[in-house]
DNA sequence: TATTGTTATACTCTATAACTATA
DNA sequence: TATAGTTATAGAGTATAACAATA
């Protein structure tokens, strides 16, 4: 009904890539349940995984969330084995998490399980199409202030 | 920590449209509250504006929503006068939804919105490559059941 | 009896505010 | 008094279930 604009909003990037992301993080989701995990607990392992042991307050300002939902988050980490939540001996009001061994091991199935919707996802791309948009893709993002490993 | 694993999950394709699309999903929002509306609003009107006038339960289909959030939706376009709800004669049970020339002012509006957003957004990208991503994200959006407009 | 739309209710995610322990 | 973490509470968003009108 609309071919006649010459730049629909369907066509936007930000039209697409917020239901991309949408449809994308909700496919993630999905299988991350098996891991009884949710997003934001790999996102938490990611920040724990790419730099000092940081404390709790930190990492909600890393992550851009609310301190009680890091509480949350780390509860449930720990309730499974995949951090560890130690008192720092110089400010004993301060919780250091760490990743565990286990966590590790996590995060590396996590890792995997990512690259496997990738292939999924990406498989009617070439080859260069697709190392394009995983290119650009983190530009963008390392712009915004996400983690990125490149 | 962990530059020694080719490939972390920060580098997946995943990882990186989920966490962008969070992120441009989050501006869009913020920009959409002065013309009072939320992006399922504009996916609404999307919709609406992409085909024959469909019933209630019809787009709900197409959004992937529950019907009752289409009532909700909906409802707040009747209020702000940018879309009609006409009962079919046919069959009375149905609501039929249109957009107004309201709604498609309104539609203009977001449009108008969501390209000014991708200007900021992709500012650093050449032409071409931001010409390939917004095409691999159509590519893959069609793929995923998205609605496209090339 | 089946279907469309609506209303009532509940659940998930996350934030804000109040509180505790430590500094 | 200020800060780190926690707990209590509340709000947004959306789904499921019960219901009303029409077929």
């Amino acid at each position: 009904m609309n071919d006649v604009n010459p730049l629909p909003l369907t066509t936007s990037v930000v039209f697409r890539l917020g239901t991309l992301g949408s449809v994308v993080t909700a496919r993630f989701t999905t299988a991350l349940a098996e891991l009884e995990l949710k997003p934001k607990h790999v996102g938490l392992m990611v920040a724990l995984d790419s730099g000092a042991p940081p404390s709790q307050l930190e990492l909600a300002r890393i992550m851009a969330v609310a301190p009680s939902l890091v509480v949350s988050l780390a509860d449930h980490l720990e309730r499974i084995g995949a951090v560890d939540r130690v008192r720092d001996p110089a400010d004993r009001r301060r919780q250091v998490l760490a990743l565990t061994d286990t966590g590790r091991e996590l995060l590396a199935d996590c890792t995997a399980l990512a690259h496997r919707l990738d292939e999924e996802l990406t498989a009617s791309l070439t080859g260069p199409e697709r190392e394009a948009l995983r290119r650009t893709l983190g530009l963008l993002g390392a712009e915004a202030g996400l983690p990125t490993s490149d």
